[in-house]
DNA sequence: CGCACAATTGATCACGATCAAAACCAGTGG
DNA sequence: CCACTGGTTTTGATCGTGATCAATTGTGCG
């Protein structure tokens, strides 16, 4: 099953227009845009890894979704920016107008591929992790999880996680403890390996996606 | 906290055009469209409540989501529908074909709120089922998931929900005892009163909304 | 070194799932 | 009108998983 990571692929025009306005770096922490802000341009992850979080009402925080090169974020609901994106890695990124994007959308052919490229990261993100967090059981949460990250980010062979068991948590809406205990039972498994604390490595991309699959 | 409903109380047009191809009848149980199905035309629900559903590999079944009158879905992924859209109760609705929506957007002058008005519904949706399913506790998902029908299809005083407690259990992500023994409490609390088995009236939208907030 | 924070491990507990059964309701046909 | 059927709701008893609480270890950084 696909899940609540966005796999963007094909961005909209290849790349953003010449008129490329803004080429930022973040150090880990930073954030690119707040929730609630009017939104006036959109942000083209570079390299490094994003995340979008929001919180409710009552202060909990919710990580909503991980993105990564290639991924356009920041298309507004109504207005406004509909979550917080913080830098997860380093991050350099780009950023467009949304004016712009409007025209450019226009001229486009078809314009239903069009949206699939834009609107659909951040907002398929959410749809798919509202399907994630429907299963249950931590396992098979997590293994969906890192089924989709080796797909998004991985070669095939070995992936290593860009992002701390703590977001991790937040997004599969779990404890970090039972974060980390599940990830020991992998490690039992023989099909992650854990070096140096932050640097968690999956060995058997296939056996995960199996586990995942219930 | 807003929820996985979609609240597009402004359609994008106003009205489907005149070309309103056909109009149609529904009973409780029936497909509008199916999950992976050619995506050719948008519905317009008129009139009852619809629901989407997704199966995950597995077959595991969940309700994503539950759409108004006034709503407009069937947006695909790609080239097909994203999910199964049944007839919850007795549903009416109107169709229009995919190419001419894309025209009528390219015509549209603000493109943003155009979007706003039709990829939103089931889009949003599954983000904010998404922040809905990442709370913890029984009670708070479902106050939650009842202060949002209501700011829906409430009238501001009571409110009769329209789906069963099996659909409320597939899109809370919990068993439907669990859903059952939910409803008593706040039936013993006063705030819902229980007529008829499948007819549950909201009688405090506000108590309700209090205690969505954890 | 010492500080702050993430990760780890252990012990306990509570909530919701699960299993099982009965009650309730709508629809159908005798 | 009543008996029968299927599906939903209701209620009870038990069980297991993951949350919670608490404490230690590991790691990066000033």
């Amino acid at each position: 099953m696909r899940l609540g990571i966005s796999d963007n692929v094909v961005p909209l025009h290849g790349d953003f227009p010449d008129q490329r306005l803004h080429m930022t770096q973040l150090t880990p922490g930073q954030t690119l845009f707040w929730e609630g802000d009017e939104a006036n341009q959109l942000f083209r992850i570079e390299s490094g890894v994003v995340r979008s979080v929001n919180f409710s009402a009552e202060g909990e925080r919710q990580v909503t979704g991980f993105f990564f090169p290639g991924d356009v974020i920041g298309l507004p609901r109504g207005h406004d920016y509909r979550y917080t994106a913080e830098a997860v890695t380093e991050v350099s990124y780009s950023t467009q107008p949304l004016k712009g994007w409007s025209e450019e959308m226009r001229c486009t052919r078809d314009l239903n591929d069009a949206l699939f490229g834009t609107v659909q990261p951040e907002l398929e993100a959410g749809y798919m992790r509202s399907l994630l967090l429907g299963r249950q059981g931590a396992l098979v949460r997590m293994c969906s999880f890192l089924a989709d990250v080796c797909a998004r980010i991985g070669n095939g062979e070995e992936t290593v996680l860009p992002m701390p068991q703590t977001d991790i948590a937040a997004y599969l809406a779990m404890t970090p403890e039972t974060v980390c205990r599940t990830f020991r039972k992998l490690k039992d498994i023989g099909t992650v390996r854990i070096e140096k604390h932050d640097c968690i490595r999956i060995l058997e991309p296939g056996r995960i996606a199996q586990l995942a699959s219930h």
